[in-house]
DNA sequence: CAATTGCTAAACATGT
DNA sequence: TACATGTTTAGCAATT
């Protein structure tokens, strides 16, 4: 080939300063934590120390749950909230002030988001249920005594004062199982899965329903101690339903009281002028605070709560938007919960890791729901991504959420601003195979730029393919069938494919019979990528939070990091075990996701997850290399890395080159 | 601050 | 001619 275009002449273009400036704001709404007092090391034994570290993440969880299920961020619980503990410097910067919705949407990585999601609704109903139960427990408790009272004490008023009392608990329960009840259907509303749906109205009102309370509180007394083995089924969630219980309480306006259950927008118009009684502080309802709409993304100012209403119910009436935003929030609600539930589950294992019990399960190596949450992630993906209006196609335009397209994608839009950058595969770890793996559904279905480069998914692509080779238009396919991102902007990222091939030496054009495919020069791959893994905050960090670890996590890592907690600092760590076939490992820990260090997904798509829980507990240093028993990688990259002992080294994708191409 | 990396845009060449 | 495929250059931003 003779090339003599090398003149190009060329006017500079014009139109790239919009697009290009809206990289910076992907990414500024990352985690900006600052110094690090590491005055949380006191004199407290390593266990008391991890103990007291996770303790803080599940607070911060339990916080930004709380706030998030109401649905607002009030201040007001920020500040008056359970936490009498004296928080440390690392946790007050966790502060649940300073993670907004946005910047969780910001953080956490899109696929995470929707995967997590999906298992949020279960955790949640658990929750309540439990929290119902615990009520008509009191209750029944103070049936008891008042009985008790009543055959001892003969005398009316005291009676008189107790059953007044009763009557409120009674009130109050059933006004809090009101409120939850329009909560679920505000989630109904937006698309809660129908089963599921289904299953929390049924079980809910079957445990609500005032009318069976004497009934249920019989079966309280002798059902005893399910709610116990609920207490204790890994979640110990007990403090965060003690905790949701006097905020609900607290927060609880008389207003709402009688809000009828058919329909929570109406019910909440008609919750309107009466609700001036004690609620000024209060907040008299969960959408208005401070003078302004608390809808997302909305902060309208609205000077009084009939303004707010009114307002409400012009700009935020029932329709598609209203509808997809709340999806969304539905779905932040639930990745905390289940952000939650996992970091419940990671303490307790530590705990019993760290206890001597040697017999202990791990049950982080899966989290509950996995399963549910990929039908449900499915099935939810299924339903939105295409019934509804997407935002214009500008690849890097920014979509507002004011705009028709309606938010749902606002997750996605966070994501799909600017180009791709960094991307995490590329950086540490993340096995491209595996994350897809993963996220596949998601990827496949929601508008949302992979967070991987090109040259990543490019060589993916080709290695998926039995003969590792395809053809540029194979190559195209595979990104137009895994990833609906792709399915627009073409002209963008075809080119960028083409410009990808030709630029990396890793891809090696072959002359086939049938034209030219496309295959990849492993080692070149592997070359090409600079590896770097200091155990430094930083990168720890980076690492996490690029790893789209998820909010909570990104804090939490934060404070982790810097009282140089072990497994995130310890480069080796564990080797998980994912292949690109395999959907069972959950990238919810940080170990899971930050070290899925020779899971060369693609070439040898095996490991099973019992090398994962047998290799967990081998929290090394810096350990031989990974797990010679895996398989045939090891000894290459023995080979082809010396570096195998060196933890800044560690390649992350560990793809051992070798057995391939020319 | 410089180098590197990644993304986008675009010009250009070649083949069908 | 139009389009697909490749190659190359350039500018920008983020990261190292």
């Amino acid at each position: 080939m003779v090339e003599s275009a090398s003149e190009t002449i060329r006017s500079s273009p014009a139109n790239q300063n919009g697009v290009n400036n809206l990289n910076s704001q992907s990414d500024g709404g990352g985690v900006r934590e600052g110094s690090a007092s590491s005055e949380t090391n006191g004199e407290m034994s390593p266990v008391d120390l991890l103990h007291f570290q996770q303790q803080q993440a599940l607070q911060v969880a339990r916080q930004i749950l709380l706030q998030q299920a109401s649905g607002l961020s009030s201040p007001s619980i920020n500040d008056s909230k359970q936490s009498s503990v004296q928080v440390p410097v690392s946790v007050a910067m966790m502060s649940p002030q300073m993670i907004t919705p946005q910047q969780m949407q910001q953080i956490l990585s899109p696929p995470q988001l929707q995967a997590l999601l999906q298992q949020q609704q279960a955790v949640m109903l658990q929750q309540l249920q439990e929290y119902y139960k615990k009520q008509q427990e009191q209750l029944h408790l103070q049936l008891l005594t008042q009985q008790q009272a009543t055959k001892q004490q003969v005398k009316e008023q005291s009676l008189g004062n107790k059953q007044l009392a009763f009557q409120q608990q009674l009130l109050q329960m059933q006004q809090l199982q009101q409120q939850h009840l329009l909560n679920l259907q505000r989630q109904g509303l937006v698309g809660m899965g129908p089963s599921q749906g289904a299953m929390a109205l049924q079980s809910l009102t079957q445990a609500m329903c005032p009318s069976d309370l004497q009934q249920l509180w019989k079966e309280m007394t002798t059902n005893q101690h399910t709610e116990d083995i609920i207490k204790h089924e890994g979640l110990d969630l007990s403090t965060a339903t003690t905790n949701s219980t006097s905020y609900t309480t607290a927060k609880m306006s008389p207003s709402l009281s009688h809000l009828s259950l058919s329909n929570g927008q109406s019910s909440m118009l008609t919750s309107r002028r009466d609700s001036s009684s004690h609620e000024d502080h209060c907040g008299p309802h969960p959408l208005y605070g401070h003078g302004e709409c608390k809808w997302p993304g909305c902060e309208a100012l609205c000077e009084d709560l009939g303004q707010f209403l009114k307002h409400l119910n012009t700009e935020h009436a029932l329709d598609d938007r209203s509808t997809a935003q709340c999806r969304v929030q539905m779905q932040v609600v639930q990745q905390l919960e289940i952000q939650l539930t996992k970091e419940s589950e990671r303490l307790q294992a530590m705990m019993a890791h760290l206890h001597m019990r040697p017999s202990e399960p791990k049950p982080f190596s899966q989290p509950l729901n996995l399963v549910s949450s990929a039908t449900l992630t499915k099935s939810c993906s299924d339903t939105y991504p295409d019934g509804l209006p997407h935002p214009p196609t500008s690849a890097t335009a920014p979509i507002t959420p004011l705009r028709q397209g309606p938010s749902v994608i606002s997750s996605s839009t966070l994501h799909n601003m600017g180009p791709i950058r960094r991307r995490n595969s590329d950086k540490f770890c993340t096995p491209i195979s595996s994350e897809l793996a993963q996220n596949h559904e998601f990827y496949k279905n929601a508008d949302v730029r992979p967070p991987f480069t090109y040259a990543s998914l490019i060589r993916q692509a080709i290695l998926e393919t039995p003969d590792r080779q395809l053809t540029l238009n194979e190559i195209y396919n595979w990104f137009t069938r895994m990833f609906a991102y792709f399915r627009r902007n073409t002209a963008t990222w075809k080119n960028a494919v083409r410009h990808n091939l030709s630029l990396h030496k890793c891809f090696v054009r072959v002359e086939n019979v049938k034209g030219a495919v496309w295959t990849v020069d492993e080692q070149e791959y592997q070359k090409r990528r600079p590896p770097k893994m200091t155990g430094s905050p930083t990168l720890v960090k980076n690492m996490i939070s690029g790893l789209g670890y998820g909010v909570l996590n990104a804090s939490y890592q934060a404070a982790l990091a810097e009282s140089n907690f072990p497994l995130l600092n310890s480069p080796t760590l564990v080797n998980t075990s994912t292949s690109s076939t395999s959907l069972h490992v959950a990238h919810d820990d940080v170990s899971s996701t930050v070290e899925q260090v020779n899971s060369n997904g693609s070439n040898s798509p095996r490991l099973s997850p019992h090398q994962y829980s047998h290799q967990i507990h081998v929290n090394v240093k810096e350990e031989p290399a990974e797990s010679e028993d895996d398989n045939r990688p090891v000894s290459h990259l023995a080979t082809t890395n010396q570096n195998v002992m060196l933890p800044d080294e560690q390649d992350p994708e560990e793809e051992l080159p070798m057995e391939d191409l020319p």
